[in-house]
RNA sequence: GGCCCUAUCGUCUAACGGUUAGGACGUCGCCUUCUCAAGGCGGUAAUCAGGGUUCGAUUCCCUGUAGGGUCACCA
């Protein structure tokens, strides 16, 4: 390829259902070296299987594309220079292709029955013998006129070595070529066929890809060879492994859709340097990237071979140090919006009273990763305190070291105090960290602490006091003394 | 099974053939502290095995082992 040609990737999907976390990183990297090179991203859709079409997966990749940001520059919706990018529009141009190849000889129809080549390899199987359909390739094959399919012919059987980007020099032997199908009886083009097809048309120079495609290289080249067109550059990425480490991530073994991590309330930012950290690394000890960041450090030399595991303690980790880089009025946005989704929350009056809540989040901030961990923290009851008054359990007012008389005198004192100070929430402050440095913190702190929440676990009762307010501190301190009291 | 590929802490990874093999997540400990969380500090932990090449291998070569991918009228 000539230094200065123009880089062109492509993400060429197949619709046959959501997008996974394996795709959605296929399709970052194509658009990372895109933007890297000042060069253009397409979307191409491979819809060339009829059967396994699902309806309504074209918008959902869409979407998922949009959430993620990866924009494109040629594709369906927005046309471009090689329109249509839907391959079931594109019937004729692989018509076209496959005419040439039938003229310079290079491709016939099948004679053969469903039936008849399953024998062949059944036949192969008892002789223990990888099955080659060149093996019975016809002397005299009919001319085809679209009711058989239409086979490529290997135009010559030798050992083929390629370079990839990723992984350097690869070869294969004779084994990885055969007279595979060009165009299906129902007139469509394999993937085989129909890609070599569309990224020659389409100008794409380099093909990231997933390296399951690295067995079936040999097949395209050889169709390269035969349309006497230079291949574009291979660019193959590691397969993501699931959190197990057996196999690669696939939907049949849990592969998430990309959008569901939208739902469960993770940052598409966060999502774009995770995946792209999956499988790359740009070297020194930074970790946190924004996507433009990405496209300035990224480079192919430093792209993984081998799988990588799905981590999800990681990924919360990064989502939270994403979260810490939003605006903070952004960031409170979304704590607000997800406390008014929730059922439990939009029931309180209080959700209603936005100078209220919003004395939460700082609170709510410190205890989350991701956006749904509002929702674990409500059904927790770690939240409930700051929305209703609290039940109380008698036992539980008292510190561990001290009696309930004790725990019931200092909650007095705590009482005068408010009584004393129930406009001065600084003076309430300071006399309560007095009274409890003088008779002992945990004796104060923690009756006090959980009269005001009812939990064992809570944040401290100052800064409980600071968002509830004195005078409802005041009343629910004085139905734990109420409790406390014969 | 044939063909192809890969191999550094539990995980993601760094290290032009010369480093006390670095960082991050997790985990553990400490500090802070009434509890929880956050934060700060610190610890634990790896070059798959065996042969070469070399003054010197994580790094290059071979073999073994383990793992992955692929062998469709699916992509």
């Amino acid at each position: 390829m000539a230094n200065n040609e123009k880089v062109v990737t492509r993400f060429a999907p197949s619709p046959t259902g959501f997008m996974h976390v394996g795709s959605a990183r296929t399709a970052l990297y194509a658009w990372l070296l895109a933007k890297k090179n000042n060069g253009t991203f397409i979307l191409r859709i491979e819809d060339t299987d009829k059967e396994r079409e699902v309806a309504g997966s074209i918008e959902h990749i869409k979407k998922s594309l949009k959430w993620l940001s990866l924009n494109w520059d040629e594709g369906p919706d927005i046309g471009g220079p090689s329109a249509p990018y839907i391959q079931s529009e594109r019937l004729e141009i692989y018509k076209k292709y496959a005419n040439i190849l039938i003229e310079k000889g290079y491709a016939y129809a099948d004679p053969y029955t469903a039936e008849e080549i399953e024998n062949f390899k059944k036949k192969s199987e008892e002789e223990k013998k990888p099955f080659l359909y060149r093996e019975y390739r016809p002397e005299n094959p009919p001319p085809w006129d679209g009711s058989k399919p239409l086979r490529f012919k290997v135009p010559e059987l030798k050992r083929t070595e390629w370079k990839d980007l990723v992984w350097g020099e690869l070869s294969a032997g004779i084994e990885a070529l055969d007279d595979f199908v060009l165009i299906k009886s129902d007139g469509f083009p394999t993937y085989n066929f129909a890609h070599i097809v569309d990224d020659i048309e389409m100008g794409v120079t380099h093909i990231v890809r997933g390296q399951e495609f690295i067995a079936s290289t040999p097949k395209f080249l050889s169709v390269y060879e035969a349309l006497e067109i230079t291949p574009p550059n291979f660019v193959t990425v590691p397969p993501i492994m699931g959190a197990d480490g057996k196999r690669k991530l696939g939907k049949r073994d849990g592969a998430k859709d990309i959008l569901d991590y939208e739902n469960e309330g993770y940052l598409p930012e966060t999502m774009v340097n995770f995946l792209a950290f999956l499988g790359f690394n740009p070297g020194g000890e930074k970790e946190i990237y924004t996507k433009e960041e990405l496209a300035k450090v990224f480079d192919l030399n430093k792209i993984q071979k081998s799988g990588a595991q799905w981590n999800d303690d990681k990924l919360d980790w990064m989502n939270r140090e994403h979260i810490k880089l939003l605006p903070e009025e952004e960031r409170n946005e979304k704590i607000f919006d997800r406390l008014q989704k929730n059922p439990e929350i939009s029931k309180s009056e209080k959700i209603k009273d936005r100078d209220y809540v919003s004395k939460i989040y700082p609170i709510i901030f410190d205890r989350i990763s991701k956006w749904s961990d509002i929702d674990t923290m409500i059904s927790a009851g770690e939240l409930s305190y700051f929305f209703e008054k609290p039940t109380l359990e008698k036992e539980k007012i008292v510190w561990k070291t001290q009696t309930q008389e004790n725990a019931k005198e200092n909650l007095e004192k705590v009482l005068g105090i408010f009584e004393s100070e129930i406009t001065n929430y600084e003076s309430c402050k300071e006399k309560i960290i007095q009274h409890a440095t003088e008779v002992g913190k945990g004796e104060v702190l923690w009756p006090l602490r959980y009269a005001l929440s009812g939990k064992e676990k809570s944040p401290d009762p100052l800064t409980l006091i600071s968002v509830l307010g004195i005078a409802e501190s005041k009343e629910r301190v004085a139905k734990a003394i109420q409790i406390l009291t014969p």
